[in-house]
DNA sequence: CGTTAGCACTAAGCACACAAGAGTGCTAAT
DNA sequence: ATTAGCACTCTTGTGTGCTTAGTGCTAACG
């Protein structure tokens, strides 16, 4: 089904009938085309026009001699063709400006923060990801003594992850052997892409350490493990109980679809990898696997700074979503929070900026020297 | 109202009632209990009796002649002094330690872990959250250089958890001068409690830098930051999917109060705060102020590794909820986690464990050197 | 020939009544 | 003190008819 095949009058109506939708969530019937749009066309014309757009597809009848509403196809051909792009207003700018002006420094704070306002602005269950780059280097290994027995690996890759990872030794260690494995680490590691770091070629580090390759044997494959889970992507999912207002979701079990999806991310994250980058990526109804009906869509879009993806936003709703709205608002978020995540990082505790960390040892028996 | 106000027959027709609700989840008449318990006695005076119980406000009845409901109250006393305590089948007990058998080692995705088992477990919404220690005091503070404008500061607690934080300066910061930083840091800020560090006290480390004093203030901003967050605590939810399968929930807005939990948690945390430890925490409709109606109920339980608390776990579902069962399952969940973490200790990766953490520096122009 | 008026038709929504069923409270008998 | 019996209450389900929105079709119209 092509765009190109609709003449003016059903491009038309085909426009009227998703407005329409989108803003009354009922069935659309001729005499309102009617009444709201000057069609200067009598409901009847109308009746048959909306017969054919059925035919080719594009709407749907719930029952026999209710009005129409949209298919997934219908939505599509409106989505790229027919809908009008919104203009945020001022005053729209100014309340997203006001809430962006983030007090925190961490990227994945950022994000889930902004997830937060994006659902807080569209009044849909908005998903946040922090980023999984494609190609990722080490620049720099460091390990952090502190006591014969505990150590904290850090690791800073080519995307300005720091990926720290808390070593545990049994058998005492000693500074001298931390040294050499350090250098070790950095001669073999820095500066080749990580997903071509294999196991065997950590364990080939072994024998570099001649006397210690036993000793430090168990830590390479803790690095070996740390190096693995630096591509590990974080999602965030806010706003989930706004999807309760809408009245497509007071079915319980398309509710439970979606929420669903706050367990299990997974398929989120499928989603997210296998979509264009820098584009707006819109799935509508069966177009994604989110949602076993196909009754809900999906539109989110990647920000970068430079060439860096920085990650993802989006949202999730009713097939009947703004989209044109939800998209403008979408646009602007991505386009701006590259320059919010540079002004934090001057503005921040005068010309500071931090990201932090935070985890536990599991009752590692760490004392202070 | 005590329990000890209530005679044999009461306690037994308000147990028989609470169960038999607990499982139906419809009205108990008393034609039910003459035919489902043996209580020799006629459905007339079991009216009667169930009467009664609805004056001490123990019973309540949706309408006039229908069977009878539990009360919050009634839920209350029944947790207190009528259930029989559940013993979980060897079945059971095997189900929970196969999937116990947790394959990682970081203690907040063991918890989030044992958060999906425990929701999967009861087929309700699970609550676990990574602990937050009332007294916790540094042990050693670390900075790792990563170029003359990009450091990595590391923070040791008495609780095991490390702290990390990205620092970017824009100024050049020598290795000397962070050296000396390192040692006033260590002199001044091991061993006190951190709730106590204020930051007039880390502005005072300002004048012991001497000359770098002005270089220095910016960072020390930082870890003054670092220092507050190390007691933010961590909230899971998980099964939320799960509570559609009630039909409590069906109906959207006591659904929605709940999914709200998910956007919001300070409400969970403030329970969680304000609740005993390593005893069970039983909150029931109107006594949690967690849903709006008062219709769910809130049970957790911490558990902790020697005196250390490790974390909570817990579960929100309808008032009807099966107490002695799900009351079970925590008590063994609670008493194995630590034994759980322990084994990770000693059987990861011969011997040796990890903690990892990963995080993003925002865009920070760092080099290797 | 495209457009429209007119009309028959369909299905949902709503109100209403009515019967069945479950379970009560009360009273009087045991 | 317990219970059988009965009237009463309220829910639930079903069936009926009316109304309404909106259709599809046909025949007339410019």
């Amino acid at each position: 089904m092509d765009y190109l095949e609709l003449n003016e009058r059903k491009k038309q109506i085909l426009k009227a009938v998703v407005d329409t939708y989108i803003e009354k969530c009922e069935p659309v019937g001729s005499k309102y085309l009617v009444d709201y749009y000057n069609l200067d066309l009598s409901p009847a014309t109308i009746r048959n026009t909306m017969n054919e757009l059925e035919q080719l597809g594009l709407l749907e009848q719930p029952y026999t001699s209710a009005g129409r509403i949209p298919s997934s196809l219908g939505y599509r051909i409106y989505v790229d063709s027919l809908m009008q792009s919104y203009r945020l207003t001022s005053k729209e700018i100014k309340e997203i400006n006001e809430n962006l002006n983030i007090k925190i420094s961490r990227l994945d704070k950022i994000i889930e923060q902004a997830g937060k306002l994006m659902s807080a602005l569209t009044s849909l269950m908005s998903v946040s990801m922090t980023p999984k780059s494609p190609s990722v280097s080490i620049v720099k290994i460091d390990i952090v003594y502190f006591d014969y027995n505990n150590f904290l690996l850090v690791i800073l890759t080519s995307v300005n992850i720091v990926k720290t990872k808390h070593i545990y030794s049994k058998t005492d260690i000693s500074s001298d052997i931390l040294e050499h494995l350090k250098k070790v680490l950095n001669n073999n590691l820095v500066n080749i892409d990580i997903n071509t770091v294999s196991l065997p070629s950590i364990l080939n580090m072994e024998t570099m350490m001649g006397n210690y390759s036993s000793i430090v044997s168990p830590i390479l494959k803790v690095i070996y493990e740390a190096i693995s889970e630096i591509n590990e992507a974080q999602i965030y999912i806010d706003g989930a109980a706004n999807l309760f207002n809408m009245p497509e979701y007071h079915d319980v079990e398309r509710a439970k679809s979606l929420i669903t999806l706050i367990d299990n991310k997974e398929k989120l994250l499928n989603i997210f990898s296998q979509s264009a980058e820098d584009k707006l990526n819109i799935y509508i109804g069966e177009e994604n696997s989110i949602t076993s009906g196909g009754d809900s869509s999906f539109i989110f879009k990647t920000f970068s700074l430079g060439d860096k993806i920085l990650g993802a936003i989006g949202v999730i709703g009713p097939k009947r979503m703004d989209y044109s709205k939800i998209i403008a608002k979408l646009e602007y978020f991505s386009a701006n929070m590259a320059d919010i995540i540079k002004n934090e990082i001057d503005e921040k505790s005068n010309s500071y900026t931090a990201i932090d960390d935070t985890k536990f040892m599991q009752g590692g028996k760490i004392n202070n020297e």
